[in-house]
DNA sequence: CGACATATTGAGATCCATCAACCAATGTGG
DNA sequence: CCACATTGGTTGATGGATCTCAATATGTCG
């Protein structure tokens, strides 16, 4: 695992016991079955979803065709990154690939919270941080990799993904066309 | 300019009087001449660099190439996000392409002053967030844009960009070999 | 002016997308 | 439990976008 994804959890462990308290009774058990919609477009993302079984995809539609930018497995924070924090229209839907459990916290509560208990905010920091050093990662490997090293390097740090999620997703995921990807497996 | 921005100069310019002044007095001046290196890879990024005057550029090798990922201008934020953020030895290197001056803030210095005062936390949190939306709208564009689109797209939101900095970056900033981006501009 | 960096243009090769046909597995209603 | 639809994946043929290599042009600065 990420030594930064550790870093926040001890953080999360070794919270006083106020700031603890509240993180764990914010963020209520909720069900979805597969193929239902945690959010879709044009709906502003009020909600992040910390995803506690299955797995999840978010994606946007362009010129017809659907392009996954994010895939979510058990411990994953499922969030459309921009509407959640500008609070404005989603271009993204985030949907449940299998039946999913996820712990739901509200936007408007959790900002509230971290004026309550600074700690949240420093929290909410690192967690920013972490996806910001993901992005970056994603950037560099559509920056300079060819399409079968970008599956290569998914096989090698996520072989969770191909392991269980459909190859139309995993394609769009990795920006390649279904059947060049069909054909770098062949190859393999 | 991006309306989130703007929220967070506002937040600046509504900081307490204590924050402010320590904001105020933590980053000093400093000037580098073109050419010269504010970061090096393999050096721990211990200073972020608010540009006040000039034109700056981050990126990295990668097969010999060098790969641009960012053009910094007046008012930008120069600092290698992931060496700086987990103190760990940088990917990347920061040039100034023409003299420069920027204000330096320290990291361990605003690290502790985050710890004085909550209000620089927030304030962190605001660049980071903005920070992660840029990165998700340039994942987009190489997720899902031609080579053309992107040259066009870079055209119409930072004009500035095609009108002081060599080719050569932009091309590679763009993820173009530089003569598919020379044909691109005949073309229009 | 000479030297070095920067940009253009041409020709050929390569990667990858698209379109189309086909195949396999799964599930559902009658 | 079969027939058929649906979803997900494979394979082939072709074309277009973009890269690479190479030659030439233009610009800039000491």
């Amino acid at each position: 695992m990420h030594s930064y994804l550790q870093k926040i959890r001890d953080f999360i462990t070794n919270l006083d016991v106020d700031s603890s308290k509240i993180f764990n009774n914010m963020s209520p058990i909720q069900h979805f079955a597969k193929g239902d919609f945690l959010l879709k477009q044009d709906d502003v993302c009020r909600k992040s979803y910390w995803i506690i079984r299955g797995i999840a995809r978010k994606y946007y539609l362009h010129d017809g065709k659907d392009i996954t930018t994010e895939l979510y497995f058990e411990d994953d924070l499922a969030v459309s990154f921009e509407s959640y924090t500008l609070q404005k229209p989603s271009k993204e839907y985030i949907q449940a690939l299998t039946d999913i459990s996820v712990a739901v916290t509200d936007y408007t509560l959790f900002q509230k919270m971290k004026q309550q208990f600074p700690k949240l905010t420093e929290l909410d920091l690192m967690l920013t941080e972490y996806y910001a050093i993901w992005l970056e990662e994603r950037l560099f490997e559509f920056h300079t990799l060819s399409a079968s090293e970008r599956y290569l390097n998914l096989l090698e740090k996520q072989p969770q993904i191909v392991q269980f999620v459909p190859l139309t997703h995993i394609a769009s995921y990795l920006g390649i066309s279904l059947e060049t990807l069909s054909r770098i497996r062949a190859k393999i």
